[in-house]
DNA sequence: CGCGACTTTGACAGATGTCAAGGCTTGTGG
DNA sequence: CCACAAGCCTTGACATCTGTCAAAGTCGCG
């Protein structure tokens, strides 16, 4: 059901949407047919800052970026972790002053897609416009369980159920629950993505691997009782929206 | 520039658009046009529930609603307080499968406007399908506010930024900064909007108040040092977006 | 009048932060 | 090949913020 021959980089984009949005074939090649530039960028750069006005959209081909904010006094909050296949802002669309800055975490490669492009596509496909905006409902989604995470999980808790989000999110693109995951985050930015120090982050990462859950090193993450982490996690995947929503609702 | 012959319910409803978004005068009109049925809500109703599909979105045209999760063990978190003019659930337009439950705080009153006459007007007029997109995003934008606070504030800091957010939200719908404001929320679902405990709210509403800061009590906030709040909240308004995004980008 | 919801306060406990030091890996340049 | 620096991980001791528990006060309301 999804079209085949479109490049790659963008391929990547339609079946991230797909995930989200039934669209027809028409709809699809509409899609595939989006002028996109790629783009590497290297680690630890922010290559987009805070209020730049941008004039295209960036999807994750590979890598990691984070989506953060930050406090006068320089404390970093990740809002969320984009990984490959995620339009990290493609709601700048509509609203092109960035409302959050991106950072590579780690070396990437991204896909500019101009918004003049994407607005054209929107407007000459309705159900490709609520798509796009259906997209952004579901990241408003995972980003209110990250608030209920830090605002009432503890620590462990916490830990254990990033880890079984991203898990799943790299299942849905392709990857095994049961194999080690190329997942290159330090434990600083761990720290920033929820809520905690470094320190307590790795004191957490080392009671999550004494008890036999998973191991986290060396920029992989391995799950190793995928249950048991999902049992300290609280995990209900709901959330995620691992089923396509309705056409119109 | 905004029309005045709108039903006094819809008027809070454009406005608030109009405060996110540029619109032209047949777009108003087409706005202003939209069906909507008004409906009472008792105090702590849950009147949307997790996972329920809805058929029309609601605005908030009096009290005080709360959209929040919650985990297994119970506890929750209010991910966004909606005020009078919010449109609490218009991404359940094109995502009918309510990704959070609403609950009235306090005794309110909403519109309830079908999806059918959404999705048409966003149809025909493409302004209006990316003015609703818009609103979600700047909604994303406030909830990424609180996830930095919750995650790098401290709790004087975080309740601090809270009341400055509240004040000059409602600043925008007509109310001033230096009356006191019609604020009815109970200390407990402040922890619940902070991440805190009842009893550590306490402490920290009673800490603003021993600084002359401000007053919040009897269901109203009353700031009584706007500057002196905004300097310990650390407050920078810029995320709040108030003023109307560009027309397409 | 009495109940229930909310607020207030104190004493104490516990989770997480802070500070500090050392080890490990990786890359660079002599 | 070795020395060195930089970044990251690990660990321990201690500090502090926030949570927990408990009790009493206030207010609105039936």
């Amino acid at each position: 059901m999804i079209i085949d021959d479109a490049p790659p980089p963008m391929r990547l984009f339609l079946k991230r949407l797909l995930t989200r949005s039934v669209l027809t074939e028409v709809e699809q090649r509409a899609l595939a047919a989006l002028p996109g530039r790629e783009q590497e960028i290297e680690a630890n750069r922010e290559f987009v800052t805070q209020g730049e006005y941008v004039d295209h959209a960036c999807v994750v081909i590979d890598g990691l970026i984070a989506r953060f904010a930050q406090t006068e006094s320089g404390d970093r909050q990740i809002v969320m972790l984009h990984i490959p296949g995620d339009p990290a802002d493609l709601q700048s669309t509509v609203a092109p002053a960035a409302i959050a800055p991106l950072q590579a975490l780690t070396r990437s490669r991204i896909l500019r897609i101009p918004h003049r492009a994407l607005i054209a596509v929107a407007n000459e496909h309705p159900a490709i416009a609520h798509a796009f905006w259906r997209d952004g409902i579901v990241d408003l989604g995972i980003v209110a369980q990250s608030l209920l995470s830090i605002g009432r999980r503890r620590a462990l808790t916490r830990l254990a159920h990033l880890l079984c989000e991203i898990t799943v999110r790299y299942e849905q693109i392709g990857f095994s629950r049961d194999a080690a995951i190329e997942f290159p985050i330090t434990q600083v930015q761990l720290g920033d993505t929820l809520g905690l120090t470094p320190v307590h982050v790795n004191r957490m990462v080392k009671a999550l691997r004494d008890a036999g859950l998973c191991r986290l090193a060396e920029r992989r993450l391995e799950v190793l009782n995928w249950s048991g982490l999902a049992q300290v996690a609280e995990f209900d995947p709901a959330y995620l929206q691992l089923q396509p929503l309705d056409r119109h609702g």
